[in-house]
DNA sequence: GTGTTGACCACAG
DNA sequence: GCTGTGGCCAACA
């Protein structure tokens, strides 16, 4: 694994790009999904100090291309509300309109039925 | 090795 | 609906 990405990371991300286009899941189904049920708060803080960014630069979420690595803004709260971005959840919002995703007062519209797994 | 911090979650009121 | 509280985990100083 890369120098600086931690294990726990590498998983975070691996687990983040598998959500499709036009679907969200919550930092605690990615959490849920590497075996750490108890880790949404370390995802949150995985992707935030480190969302996938190449050794010679200081890329977030967004390459230098605006080829999305990590669909980091595909990762939202468990209650549907943006959560954080490290570009602004301004932004996150516009990415998320892009793949079909509303968002209103700061949540996603029709939250649960654009989950990626259903919650409870 | 210890304490602080945070892009969280669940529950109670 | 919103707010407060307690608890989890990993990264970092």
């Amino acid at each position: 694994m890369k120098p600086g990405v931690t294990f726990f990371q590498k998983l975070v991300y691996e687990a983040t790009r598998k959500i499709p286009k036009g679907r969200v899941a919550t930092y605690g189904q990615i959490a849920r999904f590497i075996d750490n049920p108890k880790a949404a708060r370390a995802v949150g803080n995985a992707l935030n100090r480190n969302p996938f960014a190449p050794a010679s630069t200081r890329n977030r979420c967004l390459s230098n291309r605006g080829k999305p690595r990590v669909p980091c803004h595909r990762v939202v709260a468990s209650d549907g509300s943006i959560g954080g971005f490290a570009s602004g959840p301004k932004k996150k919002a516009a990415l998320l309109k892009t793949e079909g995703i509303k968002v209103r007062k700061g949540r996603l519209v029709d939250f649960s039925k654009k989950l990626l797994v259903k919650i409870r």
